[in-house]
RNA sequence: GGUCUGAUGGCCGAGUGGCUAGGCACAGCUCUGCAAAAGCUGCUACAGCGGUUCGAAUCCGCUUCAGACCUCCA
């Protein structure tokens, strides 16, 4: 249960100690996607950086509510821009309700998640039923003085809120050099001064997805629905607030500054943020449109793209990099993690087939020790994933005899090997889920007969069962007294 | 323009003052009917220029370059 587990927060700059506010009990919640699109490489970051979190907690004994939202309530491009948001955009193009949108996303969002081994988180809310929520929130801050109304819509008010409080204390950024930097956006602003951000809107005749408020027939600011539902599933104060480094400034600034309006102070301890997978080293993103979609990954069909990279191979490929790096997208690093990937799958297996000895040449511990350390350093999978390849040469050794283990030691380095592996890091050996009862049986068969033919030296026969096993996707290794066979 | 990150070997990517992560690629060797796999060995880098130090990839300064945020974004 006591855990030495180190997390970066954001609001200090500095790594941490963790500590939650109510052990066993950790709070966590982290920004889900804005259901408008295909889930992209991009959203695979954060969903699994934090699923790691999770994971991690988990086998530490936490009892975790983990909370992630689905943004599907349209929010405007921009203050200027008072016409559509990208829902009723999309449902228009694609000739939907703009909730048939929103469903049909986040059916494929849990999809995508699903096969990049993403738990589900502990609740799910969507912003759209969680309205009322939001205007009691924004009641809260305008009794509070920290809002005002301005021809149906209200909007926060950051000088007067930064005049108590610090308004930039996430993002690092001063008031006085945004006020000089903040583009003025022309039109129809009914806002007072350029900083001051929407908590609702008045909604444009156009805008379709519309609700009932004091203020307004309208909808609510994109930065408060995270207030209000973190709040509402996970209390005033609660552990972990997590997502992607994009969000830092204006998003997650404007979810503490709501809330400390609200409630005189913010609500998470711990701020974590993932940071962003690049492509030609420039951000991968939608507004870029140089996004590669989770879909076309698993398929292989991007332009960008030399071949189908399986879901585990890209959990793989971002679990390589620490979560606070940038990760760099090609062909050849992904290459690599799925050889990588093949390469630790098959040690996982060897495991099985390695025959105890009675004494151990090898030290167990070393693995259990060097993963757990590498993770409580603010979840430093590279380095877990490197201490583990240290253990495949080895378990390779076992197995081919220039090491022993004894039997109670080669129990427990399957369990490790299996806990962080599969658990805590959370890959899945779908080569080996392949391995059914008619395969199994059958490729065994041929094999036999195969180590007949070897037996009478009729490498013809052989040499053809394995080259038409090899064709059908079996690969099949000779080893000194029999075979091993894996699916490719 | 403001704020902030980063620059590591052929590629990806850890590491924060001395003890040379790891993966992929490459080369040689062992094993082997051949092949594959595996093992062993080799390849040993920290943008540039100064400074601090017995010692710097790691700390400080400057320069160059790249990126992020400042507007929706994971």
């Amino acid at each position: 249960m006591k855990s030495e587990l180190v997390l970066y927060n954001t609001l200090t700059r500095e790594k941490e100690q963790f500590k939650p506010i109510n052990p066993p009990c950790v709070g966590l919640y982290v920004c889900g996607p804005t259901v408008y699109g295909d889930p992209h490489l991009g959203h695979a970051r954060p969903a699994i950086t934090f699923d790691l979190l999770f994971r991690y907690l988990r086998e530490e004994g936490y009892k975790v509510r983990y909370v992630r939202n689905i943004t599907d309530v349209g929010h405007l491009q921009n203050d200027a821009d008072d016409g559509e948001d990208k829902l009723a955009v999309k449902a228009r193009l694609e000739n939907l309700e703009p909730m048939e949108v929103a469903q049909y996303y986040t059916d494929r969002y849990h999809h995508a998640m699903d096969e990049l081994g993403v738990l589900p988180p502990s609740i799910e809310p969507r912003a759209s039923g969680h309205i009322m929520e939001q205007i009691e929130l924004v009641q809260e801050i305008l009794d509070n003085g920290y809002a005002y109304e301005s021809n149906g819509s209200v909007y926060f008010d950051v000088e007067k809120y930064a005049a108590k409080h610090n308004y930039g204390q996430l993002s690092g950024r001063k008031i006085e050099d945004m006020l000089c930097n903040t583009r003025e956006l022309d039109g129809q602003c009914d806002k007072q001064r350029p900083l001051d951000f929407a908590l609702w809107k008045k909604a444009a005749p156009e805008h379709i997805m519309r609700w009932k408020a004091p203020w307004s027939l309208g909808f609510p600011g994109w930065h408060l629905e995270c207030s209000a539902m973190s709040v509402k599933y996970l209390g005033e104060r609660f552990d972990i607030h997590g997502g992607g480094m994009d969000l830092m400034f204006p998003h997650h600034e404007c979810e503490i500054a709501q809330n400390t309006a609200a409630s005189g102070h913010g609500a998470a301890n711990y701020w974590m943020h993932n940071n962003m997978i690049t492509i030609d080293g420039q951000k991968m993103g939608k507004s870029l449109g140089n996004f590669i979609t989770l879909e076309e990954l698993f398929t292989g069909t991007h332009k960008l793209l030399a071949q189908a990279y399986s879901p585990m191979v890209i959990r793989f490929f971002i679990l390589q990099a620490h979560y606070r790096s940038t990760l760099d997208f090609s062909n050849e690093a992904l290459q690599a993690a799925e050889k990588g990937l093949d390469r630790l799958m098959a040690a996982v297996e060897t495991i099985d087939k390695v025959m105890p000895g009675k004494a151990s040449t090898v030290d167990v511990s070393d693995l259990e020790r060097r993963c757990r350390e590498a993770m409580n350093d603010d979840l430093n999978s590279p380095m877990v994933i490197s201490a583990l390849f240290d253990w495949v040469r080895i378990i390779n050794q076992l197995h081919d005899g220039t090491q022993t283990i004894s039997a109670g030691d080669l129990e427990a380095l399957r369990r490790i090997v299996h806990r962080f592996v599969f658990d805590i890091l959370g890959l899945r050996n779908d080569a080996a889920a392949e391995k059914n009862d008619l395969v199994g049986p059958l490729v065994e068969m041929l094999l036999e007969m195969r180590q007949q033919a070897k037996a009478d030296k009729n490498w013809a026969a052989s040499d053809k069962i394995r080259d038409e096993l090899t064709r059908i996707g079996i690969v099949v290794k000779d080893r000194k007294d029999g075979y091993d066979w894996s699916i490719k």
